[in-house]
DNA sequence: GTGGTCTAGACCACG
DNA sequence: GTGGTCTAGACCACC
């Protein structure tokens, strides 16, 4: 998995970490049960402190798309249901987005045939 | 159009600000070449400073959305053709989306119905 | 003389004006001696408001530039010898663009030749 | 770095300060990669608000000029390719010097030859 | 330690 | 009456 931090972004580190590694499970880089970097070898790769990957870690077990054992590291939980406080939030976040694209110019086919080669391209191997 | 702030959300309430009115924009409550409310008004009617609208403004202002005149205040710009620094933030984001939505057990013709549905749900005048 | 403001600019109308007006003068399409629109016309065309226009026409007299009389209206002034305050300002606006230029990536040359080219091409009749 | 501000002038501080540092670095002396004080110590040296020199600094950020590091505070960004933009802006301001130099009886070769003096004066390391 | 955000209140330029 | 600027001082997130 490759990781590129945007400095000078208003986005903390630890967001675009968490980000980037969520994406990677999207794409299938990260397959469930899988082991994650340790927190000081990512910390290396993506050079930046270890408390920032520690906190990153932290997020994603919040979110439940990690599981951390002390002995075997942390590790990508399987798929789970999703609840409505999920739903709320990704409803208003594709109306932000919507809005967005509508104010560009972006007609709705364009939109929507841009989500679905997004959403079927993440994953071949499903 | 109605403001409702989150005090205790992570997200800055000027950013929470210029994403209702782009959400508010994009429903067609406020439509192209309409006046938003002075600063000094959306000020007291968020419950927020001055200064905090007027960073608000000058966001919008600079991302494109919209026109700030010294004579009639702010008004809604007209709908402008994307760039491509634009297109890959979308994409970006989308992608973002994607992965989440995969890892809550979400498919694909969900996915896109729900994105069907609030585009198109956006803007009936259109 | 074409007439073209930004609405939105940060620059003041009154500004913009006096600068359009310099730079026709400059090109030579208002010469030495010629008479100036009237503030109502002049506004009118410009679709600003007349204390606007008479703002402008008070400072191109302040800088020199014109002369404003109670029966002919404002007439370009003759050309004068510059003072120490003009050369002064005039180098640090140039040390000013020359310093962004280079951060844009400029080179001398390409700098140079632009500014003869601007400089020699403004007023062919000369 | 020494900054003088001309309090009382038309241009507000944050631009004038904005305007110091792009010369500062022009001149050479701050250089790509180097750090800029920071937001407090700035503030301090040059009498002004901590929020005035943070609108500075966006504004530079804003502009390419610097970046902006949650670490390492601000630093001089690389050199950047200009755009149409940019050169449009330059060519406007430059007409209207070089309309403003006619005026006040200024030459082409007296004209020219500041230009390059200026430019070639500034870096003499390069 | 850094920058980022926010407030309350003031003053000013512009039109 | 509009937005733009500035201050003094505070609190917070990030690293």
């Amino acid at each position: 998995m490759l990781i590129s931090l945007d400095i000078g972004s208003s986005i903390p580190i630890y967001v675009q970490l968490r980000n980037q590694i969520v994406t990677g499970i999207g794409r299938g880089e990260l397959k469930e049960g899988e082991r994650l970097p340790t927190v000081r070898q990512l910390a290396q790769d993506a050079g930046v402190n270890t408390m920032t990957v520690n906190k990153t870690y932290q997020l994603l077990k919040t979110e439940g798309f990690i599981t951390v054992d002390r002995r075997r590291g942390a590790t990508v939980s399987p798929v789970r249901q999703w609840d409505e406080r999920y739903r709320e939030k990704l409803e208003a976040e594709l109306e932000l987005l919507s809005a967005e694209a509508r104010m560009k110019g972006m007609g709705q086919g364009e939109f929507l045939s841009l989500c679905e080669q997004i959403f079927a391209g993440m994953c071949p191997a499903d």
